[in-house]
DNA sequence: TTTCCTGTTAGTGT
DNA sequence: AACACTAACAGGAA
């Protein structure tokens, strides 16, 4: 689940709570996700100064010019708890509410704070990662990213170059491609395309320069309005009321396959594009 | 029980 | 450049 809108709201929730606090203890339960190798030597008793986003990327700024950067893949989660044992906030894949018991057997590191708070990193499939780089590596990193949305320099001039430049890949493969447009996943590159009304089988150069701006719309306007309701199936196992994520009851493509098309009422039909299911309206989709 | 599916991405080969 | 395929891994659904 965490694609951009997710990430953005767990990094958002966690700038609250964890910004100026410093890294007291850090203890790591599963090796092989953990870079380098002497990652807890490095992360201890540095501030966390800023928390932002890269992309999927989350990367905490510490002091001595070092960050700390997590990425949660398919099933990673963060969980962090007061020290009184509450918690305040989470982000990430669910879990069942009977493993939220901390640490789990799906935790993989424990950071504790100077207040004694806890920030728990768990995850089911170990793809997930925590890195500790230098300032100058975490540039690099960035730039490897293409365009961010819900930023200034996503207009349609700079999303019309880039999509531009690769004119015989297919738009959905265009849209997960992180390198050119950032953020992005199955989720929302298949809403996206049913926006803009467009198959995602189509190549980029086959799209009219009106297409091409709707896409560009659809992309910010998806994004925006995921953000809004925190994201897709997450967040909510905050409380044992289990409610479940925000997004999902608007998703009009994504995991509906068979089901009605929301506007036309035909099927959704299901294919597979470079091993991926995309979802699309073979009639609102053209 | 077995098989197939899954929200990510880095890496390889053609 | 673009695409196919694989590997990391583990749970849930069919």
């Amino acid at each position: 689940m965490p694609e951009l809108p997710e990430v953005e709201t767990i990094r958002h929730d966690l700038e609250k709570m964890i910004e100026g606090k410093k890294i007291a203890q850090v203890e790591v339960l599963t090796k092989s996700i953990v870079e380098p190798n002497n990652f807890s030597k490095i992360v201890v008793g540095k501030k966390i100064i800023t928390v932002s986003r890269r992309a999927k990327l989350l990367m905490l700024k510490l002091s001595d010019n070092w960050q700390l950067l997590i990425h949660l893949k398919m099933t990673g989660q963060l969980i962090y708890r007061l020290g009184r044992g509450e918690v305040a906030a989470v982000g990430g894949h669910p879990i069942a509410l009977g493993l939220q018991v901390l640490p789990n057997k799906f935790t993989r590191a424990v950071f504790t704070l100077n207040d004694q708070s806890k920030l728990f990193f768990n995850d089911i499939r170990k793809f997930g990662c925590l890195k500790a780089v230098r300032n100058s590596v975490a540039e690099k990193i960035k730039i490897q990213y293409g365009i961010e949305p819900l930023t200034k320099e996503f207009t349609l001039k700079n999303f019309s170059k880039v999509l531009t430049r690769r004119p015989k890949m297919k738009v959905k493969q265009f849209l997960l491609a992180q390198e050119l447009i950032a953020g992005l996943g199955n989720i929302y590159s298949d809403e996206a395309c049913f926006y803009a009304g467009v198959k995602p089988t189509r190549t980029t150069s086959s799209l009219h320069p009106v297409e091409i701006k709707k896409l560009f719309s659809a992309i910010s306007q998806v994004l925006k309005k995921s953000l809004k309701y925190r994201g897709t199936s997450s967040e909510n196992y905050v409380d044992a009321s289990g409610r479940s994520g925000g997004f999902v009851p608007h998703l009009m493509v994504y995991g509906r396959a068979g089901e009605k098309c929301k506007k036309c009422d035909k099927n959704l039909i299901k294919i597979k594009l470079g091993g991926r299911t995309s979802v699309y309206c073979p009639h609102c989709q053209k």
